[in-house]
DNA sequence: GTAGCTGCAAACTCTTTGCAACTCT
DNA sequence: AGAGTTGCAAAGAGTTTGCAGCTAC
């Protein structure tokens, strides 16, 4: 029943609804759509593609509610919100600490995590002198040809 | 004569216009303002930021040819841009590669180089199958306290 | 002389917001 | 009932562009 992604966090098809019931916010027929549109969703889609799988389920959606709920689910850490190199911002929804290489001949995009990466962003940070709370990091790159 | 910037590059203050005129730029007075703004400019200023210092030589400049030449130099590779977290995009001059760990209480930007993060970046992705040809990183954090 | 550059204003894209109607709780 | 939410359309912010005149080469 409980499905989990390639990282084996485990995801529940309801997990925001339930955040957002817990965050006091209403459930209603056009935030359902929108969350299970984003739950769904394996890539990174802009507002615009979100928008439109939601109006494929209910064409009375406007974007303005698809931002406003991004928005809210920006602001309670349920989704997060990147910026890659195009100019619309680009959501999903937060499965835990991972990063995105963007194959710059095909567009698509590969997860990967890192411990090696955090320990030494981490340690770097400490060297500056720094306590580090949040970052960035975005590769891009193109297929090994052998 | 020659400046050093904090990691001991050269600076010298016309290398922009040098590579524009290779590039076979025309060079005209907007042009050598804003040049000369973004050389001396030792923060991560906004295209609005630089108008208003370029404007405050030249007050006839308008943004339209700052946002014009900014796009020739980054086309040509002269300078960097960053999107930070705030809307508008943030440029600098390309002295070679160096991070960024921008100070959530100050606002302050450290700069920082790491070789161990860039070895490690291009093992990731080799390790992943991919040949890296460019990447983002920043960090965001505030003093320790001790 | 002419290709390239400029300022202006209009257009464009992405995002936010005021408002009146509606709906979850 | 009432606070929160919605769709719409208008407004905002940031950026790009068409055009007529100007300028470096």
């Amino acid at each position: 029943m409980a499905k989990t992604d390639r990282f084996g966090y485990k995801i529940s098809m309801s997990m925001l609804l339930q955040k957002c019931t817990e965050a006091g916010l209403k459930i209603t027929d056009q935030r359902k759509v929108i969350l299970k549109v984003l739950e769904e969703s394996e890539d990174h889609p802009s507002v615009e593609t979100l928008c439109e799988r939601a109006r494929q389920v209910d064409s009375s959606i406007s974007i303005a509610t698809v931002y406003r709920t991004l928005g809210l689910l920006n602001e309670l850490g349920l989704v997060l919100k990147h910026d890659f190199k195009d100019s619309s911002a680009r959501f999903e929804v937060d499965h835990g600490h991972h990063y995105h290489l963007v194959d710059t001949e095909t567009g698509q995009v590969v997860e990967f995590q890192s411990e090696e990466l955090v320990a030494l962003i981490n340690k770097i940070a400490a060297d500056l002198g720094y306590q580090m709370v949040d970052h960035t990091f975005e590769m891009f790159g193109h297929k090994l040809k052998k």
